[in-house]
DNA sequence: AAAGATTGGTATAACGTTATACCTTCTGTC
DNA sequence: GACAGAAGGTATAACGTTATACCAATCTTT
């Protein structure tokens, strides 16, 4: 196994010096087209890879993008992954990707990491009760960050969102048009800014119509948890007879719930879910729900950072990304009486 | 915003060496208690965070490994990055994960991004049709490797994998024991070392029992596939009454088609999964299935890991995880006539 | 009190790149 | 054939650490 090729190795085997051999890596500088080709030859021999650490450290400039996010697993986060690959590895950068899960320690590990590494920039779901430090290690060390999904209180870096309240609104619209009047709200359990739009959402229209008090009910946002959580809702408040969710999982959980009990979702009780994950259009019966394209916000994810990057000192925007109606069959009109 | 501080700059503020400061940051060399005290509280006050690149690039040592997978999205794969995290992050490393997306060229990319920035190590799920190019180019870079799930063909890495022959085996032997005698294998269509290892458990039984001639049906590993695999399969052979499926997904698919033409999983045709996934247990019927704990799985790579970077000159090891049966709903006994 | 050992600290040369400045040849022009 | 300018290359000093070797005190021991 031969020893690790550097700069200097292939230079040595092209007969250039380091500095031209360099120069033909990166495609700089004035170099004619013979040495060009015996360098790379050599280069492409000796399986040569540069050390990226030393190129960023004396260029300053690192084409490693780091995504931290609260949950990986989840089918619309890894949509949302693959939208950022794509266009940032076209742009030559590396998109590497740290779990959080949602823990804040676990979170500031991670981003204590990234900096130590000086990563070119920060794609970042910030945990659930991320404190100021972890943001202000960021500024102070200048990384390039790129907030998405959930809101800091303070914005000071450039987000990505989605209109939570807007989306909420539709949902909830819907299921007053087709004659509820008890409308609840499930899922989530903290008080993140984006759960808060989306109750605000769904208040507004119950207020607006006239409807029933608002109905807020937590659970975790995971199929087990949307199942115990609709067995709980229906013992407490049997009256309701639509539920807006604030994910599809937890709605997946509610459907299935409802069928162990013999009722018939979008018949007995009509549910909206979030997200519309792969398995809303393959669950039975397929699921009501709010849709944003992951890939897509993905792929806006990664041109905001690329400005950002190009712009360093512009302030930092806000964009959001509309969620539409997806109509399938677990709304209809209330029961009779 | 002030400028990013260097070990300099804590050393100036505490009146002391580069050196010393260095020494102090490693909890390396003798330095005393007034002095590293001097240091660190210089250190907390700048908000000094080490630069990993000029650090790695001397010492020769990087703390960083990454983990190149086909799927980030497969709950499965979401455990196995878990286990890892969770102890290699105990031991002060940072794990960060590439998705291949099962895509030979984009691993490629991937892998060589990992070369340039000469991380610590790589646990790697080879993409299918993975071609020798890309693990001599890990050889020759001398990263410490460990491939999990699938093999190489001429495995010149530690390796981790499920006993899948075993596991198929047992499979098998539970459907023949209920009574089955035609039993089919459905799911996925590569020739890779694990696929044929479960086929071959799968054979083995056919003949050692003399049952049926084995049928092995080829389609994608999702849901989607497994309901159109299930309808075709049934078309084409009405005789099959169990099937060992090459995943859940798979499963669980061939379990909702066959529910569409108003067939009972474990009565009329009995299904047997693999991974033992979240929906497993919820789906309906839920699923009999081989599991293995990813969890545990990711531990064990990342022990196998550690144990390469402690000791890198001694020959690669082959390590193999047991699968379980764990018994639900979508067995039982054959038809009757 | 001389020799050795210990303690606490520092100067300096790497690590593998790239940016800058500079140095040779060549051309072509008048 | 003198001179400007371009074309093609190279020497060298960074980038921010850490490992090595070394030094100057202070403490033992006999």
């Amino acid at each position: 196994m031969a020893r690790k090729p550097k700069l200097e190795t292939v230079a040595k085997e092209a007969g250039v010096s380091t500095a031209t051999a360099s120069q033909v890596m990166r495609g700089a500088g004035r170099i004619s087209d013979a040495t060009r080709k015996k360098v790379l030859e050599a280069a492409h021999k000796l399986h040569y890879v540069p050390d990226g650490r030393a190129a960023s450290m004396r260029s300053g400039i690192n084409r490693e993008i780091g995504l931290v996010i609260h949950q990986i697993a989840n089918p619309f986060n890894a949509e949302v992954i693959s939208g950022v690959s794509d266009l940032l590895e076209a742009e030559g950068f590396l998109v590497s990707v740290l779990d959080s899960r949602d823990d804040v320690e676990r979170q500031r590990r991670n981003i204590q990491a990234f900096i130590r590494n000086a990563r070119g920039g920060l794609l970042w779901v910030p945990a659930d009760d991320t404190d100021d430090t972890t943001y202000d290690l960021l500024r102070t060390h200048g990384i390039p960050t790129v907030t998405f999904l959930r809101h800091l209180p303070s914005e000071p870096f450039d987000h990505v969102g989605i209109r939570d309240a807007d989306a909420t609104r539709k949902a909830t619209e819907h299921l007053a048009d087709l004659g509820h009047r008890h409308i609840a709200f499930l899922g989530g359990k903290s008080r993140s800014f984006v759960r808060t739009e989306r109750i605000a959402g769904y208040s507004d229209v119950m207020q607006e119509r006239g409807l029933a008090e608002p109905l807020v009910w937590d659970t975790e946002d995971d199929k087990m948890s949307g199942m115990e959580a609709m067995v709980a809702l229906r013992a407490a408040h049997p009256e309701v007879t639509a539920i807006v969710c604030n994910g599809d999982m937890v709605a997946i959980g509610a459907s299935l719930a409802l069928q162990k009990i013999g009722q018939t979702p979008g018949h007995d009780v009509s549910i909206v879910g979030f997200d519309d994950v792969q398995d809303a259009a393959v669950s039975t019966p397929p699921l009501t729900t709010m849709a944003v394209s992951p890939y897509q916000l993905g792929r806006k994810l990664a041109q905001i950072m690329l400005d950002r990057l190009q712009a360093p000192d512009t302030p930092p925007t806000v964009t959001q990304v509309a969620a539409t109606l997806i109509t399938r069959s677990t709304t209809g009109a209330p029961p009779a009486g």
